[in-house]
Formats: structure tokens, sequence, C-alpha cells
RNA sequence: UCCUCAGUAGCUCAGCUGGUUAGAGCACAUGACUGUUAAUCAUGGGGUCCCUGGUUCGAGCCCAGGCUGGGGAGCCA
């Protein structure tokens, strides 16, 4: 497993995440990350590492983590390394720093191992009161656990690959010319119309200022309005692109709908890609590339966490009734994402798809299917698993089922929309062609009852200078869940807020 | 918010038709062993059976309400 994993190193070299990086750092001060001694092990040398112990076998060898990569380092303790005192300090979860000289390994199950001549031990762990033991947990149990799961092997592969495709997310832009836009997190704006908003108010909950009419009167709070916490930053994105080009934001989004489900969160981070004189075909090449770039970089750069979390997602399947068991290993189908077209059809056409399937005459869909009504879940899976069984974009849908700021198509009927659907998590990408005709837009406004006052900035990009534009928003969990193999969004974020749950 | 399933030792879970002292594995303690891979073996300690109320001679088990969590749906990213 380690093996195959340094065979790529150049490209691991090429963003800047080398792991021999800490060699450098070695040379002054002995210490070195496991990462580092693992890629390639300076035999004979005298190393020192520091880190926690997953497990202590045999009272002889230490199992050390330092979460710099998926694998444990290997100590060997003796007599003269370790007291009997201290030796029975060290458990699951204690901290320790070990100075040594890395040999080769007699076991099997490692190539190189660390004798050591000192184990100080720098935390203690009381085993009768730490709950993470060297053994499976339920992933429900450890998200009760959220400040202790970093100490997992699972977690912490989940955590370097979210890393990794946060930094895949500002590479691909970067490189594509895109300027980074920071669209604000607490917005006066009432009319997004993207869901329940929390209010951001410093005003005393028991005792508001009213008006007359026993309304509380936002005049006097802080912002001088109602405010709240953005739930999208596509608006603010737009005005930006209508200048600069190509934008993008990637930032914190929070939505205040009792969502109780493995797909949602009250915050959780959101990526809106925004461009001048696209249209909805440049949108979805866009989407489409930027989708797979995202993928073959953690593939690249995160192989050795994908195996580990491919080997767990195959164990946790054994145990499931073979229909819900993975059509193929996790790597497999990342590779296929990445290296197949997308399926693009419109919404008519799927509509059409879904009425002549077998499974529609068959009456095993549960929501009624007819031209002109939103998709259920279970037609969108029908799609992408059994009908395409690979990535679909759906375009072109009836006006009425999508926002007021998609642009109209010429049927008059259609709006200029396409959302990206994909095995196992459902829509992970949603976007549109703008509407930047100014009357239309107003005309929509009117629609969609949104007052024309809140929106007159938006409304005057279409004013001075519009031209045709067009961006999508891509869940930034989803895309963790979906690379990861993860199913609950719970477990792609260090610390999930849900319904009912803000600790931490 | 709706549907559905669950809550028993630190963790994972068993617990029969309601019946006497609630069990196992892991973890922990003590000892043995010492090139182990979640080491192994022996012995031992460890329980608010989610909460409240009810039915009953008797409730972990049945009933009602609540809390918490999982899965599914809606809303959506």
């Amino acid at each position: 497993m380690t093996q195959t994993f340094y065979k790529k190193l150049p490209s691991v070299q090429r963003y800047n995440l080398n792991p021999l990086a800490s060699i450098i750092f070695a040379t002054q001060t002995q210490k070195m990350t496991i990462k580092a001694i693992l890629s390639s092990p300076a035999y004979n040398t005298q190393t020192t590492i520091q880190g926690w112990v997953r497990t202590f076998r045999n009272e002889q060898f230490i199992a050390v983590n330092d979460g710099s990569c998926i694998s444990n380092l290997q100590i060997v303790v003796d007599a003269n390394s370790l007291n009997e005192l201290d030796s029975k300090r060290v458990h699951t979860g204690t901290s320790i720093r070990v100075t040594g000289v890395l040999k080769p390994s007699l076991g099997k199950g490692q190539v190189v191992e660390l004798i050591a001549e000192k184990v100080e031990i720098l935390g203690e762990c009381n085993p009768n009161e730490f709950p993470i033991q060297m053994k499976k947990h339920s992933l429900d149990f450890l998200r009760e656990k959220a400040h202790l799961r970093f100490r997992t092997s699972t977690f912490s592969a989940i955590f370097r690959l979210r890393h990794l495709l946060s930094f895949a997310i500002h590479d691909y832009f970067h490189k594509n010319g895109f300027v980074n836009i920071h669209s604000p997190i607490i917005t006066g704006s009432d009319a997004e119309g993207a869901g329940e908003m929390f209010t951001v108010s410093n005003f005393d909950l028991e005792n508001p200022p009213r008006n007359e009419d026993g309304s509380i009167n936002y005049q006097e709070d802080f912002f001088g309005k109602h405010a709240h916490l953005t739930v999208s930053g596509q608006l603010e994105a737009e005005l930006a692109a209508l200048a600069l080009g190509k934008v993008y934001t990637f930032g914190p989004t929070f939505r205040a709908e009792n969502s109780n489900t493995s797909r949602h969160l009250a915050e959780f981070w959101m990526i809106e890609p925004e461009v001048a004189f696209n249209d909805l075909n440049d949108n979805m090449d866009l989407a489409e590339d930027f989708l797979k770039h995202c993928i073959r970089f953690a593939l690249e750069n995160g192989r050795e966490d994908l195996e580990f979390l491919q080997e767990r997602e195959a164990t946790e399947d054994k145990q499931k009734p073979i229909e819900e068991r993975q059509t193929a290993p996790l790597i497999e189908r990342l590779e296929f994402v990445a290296n197949n077209t997308f399926e693009r059809i419109t919404y008519t056409e799927a509509i059409d798809i879904l009425l002549n399937s077998n499974h529609y005459k068959k009456k095993k869909f549960k929501y009624p299917i007819e031209w002109g009504i939103d998709l259920q879940s279970e037609h969108e899976r029908y799609l992408v698993e059994k009908h395409f069984k690979k990535p679909v974009i759906l375009t072109n849908y009836p006006a009425a089922i999508k926002a007021f700021y998609m642009r109209t198509n010429d049927d008059q009927k259609t709006v200029a929309a396409m959302d990206i659907l994909v095995p196992g998590i459902g829509e992970i990408i949603g976007g549109s062609q703008r509407e930047e005709r100014y009357d239309r837009l107003l005309e929509k406004c009117g629609q969609f009852n949104i007052p024309e006052e809140s929106m007159w900035w938006y409304l005057e990009t279409r004013k001075f200078g519009t031209c045709q534009h067009a961006g999508f928003g891509l869940g930034f969990e989803r895309l963790v869940m979906y690379v990861t193999g993860m199913t609950n969004i719970r477990d792609v974020i260090p610390f999930p807020r849900t319904p009912k749950n803000a600790e931490f």
C-alpha cells in the first residue's frame, strides 16, 4: 500500500505537498514526521518522532501515529528505552516522543521500524476514560465524540482528503484565471429565496425594541435592518463576475431549514463560480472539468487515504444485503467518473426516459412523473444509478420549479438550468445561465414576489453593461462525501451543525 | 416536519412466552509469555437496562407520553 503511494511522489511534489519537506527540518531538530520516514527511510540514522499511541503490543511494540499519514510507525522498546513504571503508562491515545535508530523491520507488517533508545511520555491517557480504542467504533458513536474522532484512522483520512479537495478547488480556479471573491457572511438582503435564514442581531432577545404594531423594530438593530447569515454568495459573485470576468466564492453557508437527513447541514461550505459571457453549455463544460479535476487531484495526492477508506467501505459492505452494496470499489468509481464524459440530457428527455422505463410500467415509482413537476429522489436515482450508470447533467427545467434568476429559454416554458446528479449523493451541483435581460428579470421578480426595491443593486447590473453569464453552486461536503465514500454528511465536516446540535 | 427502526457494562452487541443472582467479546487490573500486527492465555473488577408514568404478585421485556440517535422522505447544496 505504502509502496504504490510513494511511486506517485512527483505529483505530490508538484503541489508543494512534499512529504520530504520535513527532512530539511529534521537536520536541525532530529524530529521527523512518520510520512517522511516511511517515504524514504534513512536507515541507521538517529531519529525523533512524536505522536499518539495506537496500540502497545506484547509490551514490546508501540504503533504510533502522528497524523502526517494513515500509516503508523512501529516502535520497538525494551527495558532500557522504557522502564517498567513508564511502560504501564503507555496506552492507546498517550502522546509520546521517541528517539532511536531506524532499522529494516524484522516483522512482517512494515518495512521500517524505530528501535527506541528513549521513550518520553508527553501526555498520559487514562484508558478507563478515553473512549477511542483500537477497535471498530460505529461512526454514530464517534459523531458524539467529534473532539476525539480525529484520532481514528478513518477520520484522519477523511480530513486529509477534505484538505486536499479544498486545495484542489483553489488550485483549479487559480490556474484557470478565476478571482476568489469573499462574499459576505452577514447579509441584509431579504430576498435570497434559497431557504430559511438565521437572523443576525445584537438585540436583547427578551426585550427587543418594538414598533407600534408590536412587530420588532429592526431599524434599531446593529445593522439598521433585519440581517441574516448568508444562504448563498451567488448574487454577490454575479456582481463581481460582471467586471472581473471569472470569479468564484468558497465559504461557509447557513440554512435554518429543519432538515434531518444524511445530506444536509445547517452550516456547510459552498463553492460558487460565476463567469461572464458563458452560456449554459460553457457552464456545463466548466462544471464537468472542475469536478473531474478535483477527483483526479484526490486520486493523485490522497491515494493511501483513499485505499484505506476503500477497504473500510468494503468491510462495511460485507455486513449489508447485496442490493445495498457499492457497485464497484471506491477508487474504481472515482476513476470511472474522472475518465468518462457526463451524460447530458434535458429535463423533458429525462421525463420521457422515466415514463418509458420498465420501472415505471411496473409501477415501482412511489411519486408521479409528469412534465412540469420536480423530479423526486427516486427518479434522480433511477436515471443515474440504473439507466445511465454515470453522472448525468439535467438541463432546461420548467421555469416554475426553478429560481427567479435563471434565464428564460426561447420556448418561454423552461429555463437554462442545469443540475449534476451523481450516484449515491444525488444532486451535487446546481447552476444556470442567469437572466441578463433587465425587463425579463424584473418580470421574474414580480412572478416570484421578490420586492424590486430590495434587489435594486442586482437589477442595476442588468442596466449597466449587462451580458450573458452563468455559474453554479457545489456543496463542498457533498464533494467530500463523494470522494471519501462516506454516506453521512456529518462525517465529512469536523463539527457538524444540524438541528438540535451545535456541540463543540 | 413526516414515516420507520433503535436506546442494556467505557465500546460492539445478546437477553426466550413477563419469572429468581442481566451475559459475551473488546477495553481495564493482576499474572504468564516475549518479533508482535486490534498479539495470545488465565484470573478479576465493572450495570440509573434512556427518562417519566401505568398494567402486573412480578417489567430490560407489555402499554402511554417524552428525550436522544440511525435510516428513508420533504426542502435543498
